[in-house]
DNA sequence: ACCGTCAAACTGCATT
DNA sequence: AATGCAGTTTGACGGT
């Protein structure tokens, strides 16, 4: 799979700001500032953990946004969520992942669709990510490719179909086609059956 | 302001 | 119990 043809996300802009300007995102930290031993607990890390990620951790959007949602008493991790509960009714967190991250999960996606228990631990360390947020982008990402190459064996099969009959109606079928691969023109690649990964069609 | 898209997180059920 | 899949919800963002 190309690594070069990447999705822009949401984190994106943030993430080139939060390297060339780290003070901008601190503001967003509007009461209690969080030390580098809470970010590690957001983690399940132990504290002393914490200086061999250091680098990670200094351009890590998602623990701005993870800040933030601390800030807000709430939280994703199962902890906090029972006090999010107990708090009240609260807005929902949805971590940004970096580019960074998202790079490392894609690469590890590319070799191995699933992970086991000691490497996914190995790998939200190494992201400091939770093992659950692996976990579930593992499946998600699963999910998304399943959906992908369903959706592009369908429409290669009307394709196929309006090759041999090319009928006034297989034109609107044709654009339909042309809607379609747009709306995926960000990761045009599939996983097909010789275990490989390839571009589609175009 | 509204709508569409993306993706993290969630839910429910199945499997091991 | 842990993990998977399939689908849904939800928040952020971009385009119009």
């Amino acid at each position: 799979m190309s690594e070069t043809v990447k999705s822009p996300t949401s984190f994106f802009i943030e993430d080139i700001l939060s390297i060339k300007d780290k003070t901008r995102l601190n503001f967003r930290r509007s009461s209690s500032h969080k030390s580098k031993e809470e970010c590690a607990q957001w983690n399940n890390q132990q504290p002393e953990q914490v200086s061999q990620s250091e680098e990670l951790c200094a351009q890590d959007t998602a623990f701005e946004a993870r800040r933030d949602f601390i800030d807000s008493s709430c939280s994703s991790t199962p902890d906090a969520m029972i006090s999010f509960t107990l708090v009240g009714k609260q807005k929902r967190s949805r971590a940004a992942f970096t580019h960074l991250q998202v790079l490392e999960l894609e690469n590890k996606f590319n070799h191995q669709k699933y992970l086991s228990a000691p490497e996914r631990a190995h790998l939200a360390n190494k992201l400091r990510l939770t093992e659950t947020q692996v976990k579930i982008w593992f499946q998600n990402r699963r999910y998304k490719t399943k959906r992908k190459q369903q959706a592009t064996e369908y429409y290669k099969d009307i394709f196929q179909k309006s090759e041999e009959r090319s009928t006034e109606d297989d034109l609107v079928r044709a654009s339909l086609l042309t809607t379609f691969y747009k709306t995926y023109k960000y990761q045009p690649y599939v996983y097909d059956f010789n275990s490989t990964w390839r571009p589609i069609l175009w």
